[in-house]
DNA sequence: ACCGTTTTTAAACATTTGTTTAAAATAATC
DNA sequence: GATTATTTTAAACAAATGTTTAAAAACGGT
């Protein structure tokens, strides 16, 4: 009854597709321990016993479907971050493309992460999955702005970690601040205007702590080691 | 075999107890899904009836444990923010302390908020819970301060981001950077110097453009530096 | 139209899962 | 110490779930 049967517009679609596209709603709605068999069947309009004859079982189906997934994120999310020269300096771009990345599908953050953390196997798909990153685009900014630069490492995390939260932690957001609907939208509009300026400020002293070696934003960690390198001292 | 029996110390405790810790355990790790009755039985070393004998059900007892967990965490939250006059001007404090939270128990941020995600009767719970809130320190630092100031709304929500995120993404973090766990802990510990210096200054300038309106920033700072209340010292 | 192949279906199977039952073991009360 | 209440156990049950099977339906080529 929660997986309604149909999707509708897509019934000219081999039956082996369909599978797959109702697989992937169902599950990032629910998750793979809560997704049954039948339900995905239901939702493609599909015998179940098919699920089994196209694909070799709900755990293979889902690998397939997160490996897809995963796949087409970090292809979006390279493509955010690739087109402008120096992306950092498109900042209202980039903060906006990553915002409109989440916003379009707003369960698919947390799904991954939340999938990563509970099956290691996806964890190491990553893993190998680094190699590979290395000579894209994003491999190649990373390696070339942040790679040996512990500030831009942060500086990265910090755009992701902006941008992203508010869609992972939307209902506590929405009830901590008695948002309906619109009110959220209108703060993440509010985000996508704040985040840029704020980073860019931030990226302003950066660069001047960069050039004049001074206090700036790098002050805590003095003399700021590689994250590989830099030794404990607590 | 996953779960495994006889959660060791804790056994002069009363079954009813062993029950319930077997089940935050086993409910954080794997979700509730994935989750069955006879796991939780065997992770407390008791007879799965007895999970029915004392909760009246797997839902039950989930919702039991939920709640607590829910109001553990935001009642340390609570903790976090209230115990300085004017917890923004505590920020390296504030930000060590969230952090400390969330790293004492990894699991428990993702675990409560994909949970939210797919049941939403937690998310009624929260919206129940925010009258209550109303009332608490932290309630009234948000009205308080944040209520009617939008840049606030955003700059709680960025403390939030840059120290919570780190905890939801570490599988992804550690695969980008390639970092293994004392590279992520290193990247942690830079983190936590590093997001008070950069909110102090990003507050500083919000202050200094929020100069003709009543920005309702209570910071008798200028020149953005001065925020900060404790110095880092290495 | 016929035959071989592929696709789809209904039914069933073996497990697993949440829960119940009724009896046994233990503790409490008198 | 006998009786009653409470706690624990083993066994079972009904429903659900992943998967299989064998036959039916649809399809394609000749």
């Amino acid at each position: 009854m929660d997986a309604e049967e149909n999707i509708a517009a897509e019934v000219k679609l081999t039956t082996e597709a369909r599978i797959r596209e109702a697989a992937r709603t169902v599950f990032r709605e629910k998750g793979f321990a809560a997704t049954t068999t039948r339900d995905i069947a239901s939702a493609a309009g599909v015998n179940p016993a098919l699920i089994n004859y196209y694909f070799k079982g709900k755990r293979n189906l889902f690998n397939m479907i997160m490996n897809e997934t995963l796949s087409e994120f970090d292809k979006e999310l390279e493509a955010c971050l690739a087109d402008d020269a120096d992306p950092l300096l498109g900042l209202t771009r980039l903060v906006d493309r990553l915002m409109n990345l989440y916003a379009g599908e707003p369960d698919l953050v947390l799904f991954m992460f939340d999938e990563m953390r509970k099956g290691k196997s996806l964890a190491d798909r990553i893993e190998s999955k680094r190699q590979e990153m290395s000579g894209s685009q994003f491999g190649r900014l990373l390696s070339d702005r942040c790679g040996h630069d512990p500030d831009m490492d942060n500086a990265l995390i910090d755009i992701i970690s902006l941008t992203l939260f508010p869609f992972v932690g939307k209902p506590v957001i929405q009830a901590v601040f008695g948002l309906d609907e619109d009110g959220f939208a209108r703060l993440l509009d509010q985000r996508r205007r704040r985040i840029p300026e704020w980073i860019g400020r931030s990226f302003g002293d950066l660069h001047r702590n960069a050039e004049g070696r001074d206090g700036g934003l790098a002050a805590g960690s003095e003399g700021g080691q590689n994250i590989l390198e830099e030794k404990e001292n607590d």
